[in-house]
DNA sequence: CCTAACTTGTAGACAGTGTCAACTCATGTA
DNA sequence: TACATGAGTTGACACTGTCTACAAGTTAGG
C-alpha cells in the first residue's frame, strides 16, 4: 500500500541495482520521470490493447503509483493521448524518411512506399491512432501534428526530385496534388489491408497479399516513375 | 417520471391511432418498439457526436426508459453497436449502387466513384464507423459484414461489365484485385479528404478540393474508362 | 536557520459508464 | 386457477475521468 516515488523509480528500473526490470527508461533521476513513464505505458497499452483501453488509472496501475499522479504532469486524459500521438506521427515520419537516398529515383520512390506500407501493417494500431480519426482537438494541442507536416515534407522532397531530375516545370501547386494523390493511395492500400470487413470477402491469399504490390506499381505508373509491366490491363487503352 | 413502454410508442409513433387512450388491445407493436427505438437513437447519437459518445444508458435516458431497458433486447453494448453498423454497411452498399445504369460505361463507373466520395462525406460519422477500424469482434457478429459483401459485389459486377463489354478475358482473380485497387484509391481519397491530418498543411482549397476529382481521374486512367486530359502530367512517360 | 512557496504524490469524492442480479407485473397457457 | 414467460424497473458493482483537499519533499530568500 506505500506509494511513493522511489517506487516508481524501483519499477523504472532507474537504480538499475535491481534484477526485475520491467521497461527500458531513461537515466537522470529527474522529476521528468514519471512523465516520461506514463507516456511509455501508455504507448504500450495503446499498442496492445488499443486506443479504447487506454485508461489513465491502467497506466498509473501499471507503474504502481496513485491513479491520480498522472494528472501533475498531464492536464488530462487528451493530453496524454496527444503527446503520444505526436510521438507517432514523428516515428512515422522518421520511418518515411530513413531509406537511403540512391540515383534511381523510381527504386527510392518505391522503397518509401514500402516504408509506408511496412510502417502501418507492422504496428497497426499505432498507425490507426494517427491515421483513425478520433484524434484530440487539433487546435488545443497544436504540436501534435507536426510530425504529419514533417511526413508531407518527405513526399513533397521526393516529388520535388523526380520533376527536376525530369526537367519537367512545376510548381508547389503540383508538388502539392501530386503528395495527396500518392498519399492517399498508400492510405488506402494499408487501411484496406488491416480492414476487418476484407476478411469476409473470401479472397485468395494471392490477391490480398499481392494487392498492395500491384496498386503500388499503379501508383509509381501515375507517377511515371514505373514502367507498366507487358501483362498489365488495360496498357493499350491507357493511351487510346 | 413516468417512464414506460407507451412513452417509446408514442414517442416514435409506431402506433399511429389512439394518443391518449389506454389502448387495451392494439396489434403487436410492443416487442420490436423498443429495439428498433435503440437502435434508431443509438445511430443518431453517433452521426452527431462519434461513436466514442455512444453509450446505452443515454440511449435508455432519450427514450425515457430506464437504464436496463436496452439490455432485455440486447446482450451487451456491442450488440447494439454492430447492428447499427451492419445497416451502415447496408446504407453504404444501396448507396453504391444508386446510379442508374446506362450505356456509357466510363460515366458509370466515375457515377459510382462519386457516389463512394459523396456517402462518406456526407456521413461522416458514419463512415468512420464502418471503416475506421474499432468494430465488435466479427467472428461474434457474423451480419455485421454482410453490406461490405454487398457494396464488394458492386464493384465486381461494375468491372466485370467492364472487361465484357471491352472483350477482355478475365477471371475473379483479375477482378478482385481491381477491384481491391478501387476500393483502396477511393477509400484513400475520402479518408485524407476528412484528415485532421491535412488541416495543418498549408494546402491552397483548389488543391484540397481539386484533388478527389483529380485521384478518381487516375483511377480511372488505370482502368481503362477515362482518358489521360492533355494536360496531366507524364501522360507521356506513362507509355515510354 | 527558518519560513514560505512550489513541486510531486496521495486520498477521497462525484458523476458517468457497462453489466449482473433480483424484483414487479401483465399476459398467455396448462 | 396456477404457473411460466417476457418486458421493464431498481439496485448494486467495478470501472472510468476529473475535481478538491492534503501531506510530504525541495528550493529560495531573508
Amino acid at each position: 500500500m506505500i506509494h511513493n516515488v522511489r517506487d516508481v523509480r524501483f519499477a523504472f528500473s532507474i537504480t538499475e541495482s535491481v534484477p526485475p526490470a520491467m521497461t527500458p527508461d531513461a537515466d537522470q533521476p529527474s522529476r521528468l520521470d514519471l512523465r516520461e513513464a506514463c507516456i511509455t505505458e501508455a504507448t504500450a497499452i495503446i499498442e496492445s490493447r488499443g486506443i479504447e483501453s487506454l485508461s489513465l488509472r491502467e497506466v498509473a496501475r501499471r507503474l504502481g503509483v496513485s491513479h491520480q499522479a498522472p494528472y501533475r504532469h498531464f492536464p488530462s486524459r487528451d493530453h496524454v493521448l496527444a503527446e503520444v500521438i505526436r510521438r507517432s506521427f514523428a516515428e512515422f515520419a522518421a520511418a518515411l524518411n530513413a531509406p537511403p537516398q540512391t540515383d534511381n529515383i523510381g527504386a527510392d520512390a518505391l522503397a518509401m512506399g514500402m516504408a509506408y506500407v511496412h510502417f502501418a501493417l507492422s504496428r497497426p494500431l499505432q498507425y490507426r491512432l494517427i491515421f483513425g480519426g478520433a484524434l484530440p482537438d487539433p487546435q488545443r494541442h497544436g504540436e501534435m501534428l507536426q510530425g504529419a507536416r514533417a511526413a508531407f515534407g518527405v513526399l513533397q522532397t521526393l516529388l520535388n526530385r523526380i520533376f527536376t531530375e525530369r526537367g519537367q516545370p512545376f510548381d508547389r501547386e503540383t508538388i502539392n496534388r501530386e503528395a495527396l494523390f500518392i498519399w492517399s493511395s498508400l492510405h488506402g492500400i494499408v487501411s484496406l489491408m488491416r480492414s476487418d470487413a476484407l476478411d469476409t470477402l473470401e479472397l485468395s491469399p494471392e490477391t490480398r497479399n499481392g494487392f498492395a504490390m500491384t496498386a503500388l506499381q499503379r501508383v509509381g505508373i501515375a507517377l511515371g516513375v514505373a514502367q507498366a509491366p507487358p501483362s498489365a490491363p488495360h496498357s493499350k487503352e491507357m493511351e487510346r
